[in-house]
DNA sequence: TTTAATTTTCAATATTTTTTGAAAGTTTGG
DNA sequence: CCAAACTTTCAAAAAATATTGAAAATTAAA
């Protein structure tokens, strides 16, 4: 495999990678491709090297720009914007458990505590439903928890050894 | 708020926090039924409760069997089939995790490590590639340990322990 | 067997999500 | 201020995904 061919593959099994984890596959393609280059890209460069739209460049960049993963920079001289991505997978890891977890488990707890908060009629069923939605509030708080402590935090030797203990 | 709209929150709810973890609302809301029915329920229940059509229901509860997260039983004297759900949310957790590691994150893990192992060529853009897909293979092989051992082993004690000491 | 109950399959349809591209908006050098 | 360079917006089109429903397949009781 020589570089070209190795390049495309990362880039289209990340923009695949990045459907199945609910991110479209333009913006992670586009993230794959600047995680990779060595050098800030432009607009024109990214649409060049990937094929889209410049629509859809502008739109999944700017996402990219909240979720805190890509940043501009500016070229003294040049008009254009340019555009590089967080190239620690450490800080990269915690910027997407952060967003992750904002967008997705938060919500989802905030409607197990009030669910399993109904009160009890003496009902199977009802007990049922408190009885489980419970168990995942906390397993959803657990998570939450630890994407947000163990996987956000510079304490990489917690995850080390933790690996080296289970492995 | 009562029994009523509370199971309708929390299916709703499971439905499109499915759809975001890459199942679809179909197959999150049947399990979110099941797991909060105290007794199995049939196709027809199924139907009838979620207002979807046999076909979706048949394949559906199919897959979450696959997934190991549904069990089929017969009820004596009955000819239909009745559904069941996990209703241990750890092992409900393990069996998630383990069938996402298969479909997502192994096969990346192989491409990362494909990529990763292209020869140097002395250009700085192969380096960037070789050192960037080094990195998020050793991220990925962390996350697919983790999610295999501390999230599928009986251990819940680390789990806890962890969580107490980083909250 | 035969038949009736039940489940599965899958082509057609509907829905949701993504992408396009051209018009509108913004910024900056002259 | 004007105009060129560049970026953003968003309605329409395309693509991807999920759902339907009726026909085919399966199962088991009679």
């Amino acid at each position: 495999m020589n570089y070209e061919e190795a390049k495309n593959k990362f880039i289209s099994t990340w923009g695949s990678l990045g459907t199945l984890w609910g991110i479209n596959k333009a913006m992670a393609q586009i993230h794959a491709l600047l995680l990779i280059s060595p050098d800030p890209l432009s607009m024109e460069e990214i649409m060049e090297e990937l094929q889209i739209s410049r629509g859809n460049t502008s739109m999944n960049l700017r996402q990219l720009i909240d979720w805190g993963i890509v940043f501009k920079e500016n070229k003294m001289g040049e008009r254009k914007e340019y555009f590089t991505s967080e190239k620690d997978v450490q800080e990269l890891s915690r910027q997407i458990a952060k967003e992750r977890s904002r967008r997705e488990l938060k919500p989802t707890i905030k409607v197990l505590k009030d669910v399993s908060n109904i009160k009890e009629d003496g009902t199977a069923k009802t007990e049922e439903l408190i009885k489980q939605t419970k168990a995942l509030h906390d397993m959803a708080d657990t998570l939450d928890i630890m994407m947000n402590k163990v996987i956000g935090q510079d304490h990489n030797w917690i995850t080390k050894t933790l690996v080296k203990l289970i492995k």
